[in-house]
DNA sequence: GATTTTGATTACCTTTAGGTAACCAGTTAC
DNA sequence: GTAACTGGTTACCTAAAGGTAATCAAAATC
């Protein structure tokens, strides 16, 4: 028997890979749909979201900082106010999450109309 | 100052958790792009991704069978052979990857674009 | 003057994902 | 007979993600 043939996986998926990380994780997603609607303010983000602690908040925001997803703007004001508000290229996201969903929809459908044979 | 106001988060996000449940992971979308390309057997799956253990191969490949991705057979034959194929429905999966990869290149360009600045 | 609110940071703990390596039975090639 | 192949399982360990709770300063409210 001759050796057995196997292709190699190409490392392409980097991009992909790349937005995983960028959306994935318990909390990425809620968070930019709350500053989405209109949420501005860290604990107004806090309190949109139940179970959501502050320390995660607070990591993720500076991740979506970074990554270009939110302006965080510090108004000097008497109490301290900052603000987070969404960028374009935050928005371009909506039509990746779209697909996310209606994937998701029609798995549920394939999965449950399997199981219950 | 009267209350702030602030948006409940809906969770209409349950099929997106569910799709990044079944595409997320270091490992999923490698396995089954090297299941798509041809790759029929445990062994030569596992060759074609290299640091790839026998133990997440494994535990993938059940979550992918149970999320109907792949196709498990197994061959009577002498030395006991399992087929691993790709069902229809994991074929839907493209159009969301391709989603991926193209948000996440878009994304490069942005984040390289001005970090040099 | 004590508590509450603002936007956080820190230390510590738990849970989950993933990695390492040994081992199993059956078969075939050396 | 011994080594290597097939498709896995098991026990153990590490690393990363996430949760809990205390604390911070400055200002406003009671």
């Amino acid at each position: 028997m001759k050796k057995k043939e196997h292709k190699e996986c190409m490392s392409a998926l980097i991009p992909v890979r790349d937005t995983l990380d960028v959306i994935g994780g318990k909390w990425k997603i809620l968070i930019l749909i709350s500053i989405w609607e209109g949420n501005k303010h860290f604990r107004e983000i806090e309190r949109s979201i139940p179970k959501l602690s502050t320390k995660v908040l607070s990591k993720e925001l500076k991740d979506m900082e970074e990554n270009q997803l939110i302006t965080r703007t510090v108004l000097n004001g008497f109490p301290v106010r900052t603000e987070y508000t969404p960028t374009e290229h935050s928005k371009s996201l909506k039509k990746v999450i779209l697909e996310l969903y209606n994937w998701g929809v029609n798995h549920r459908k394939k999965i449950f109309a399997t199981i219950p044979s």
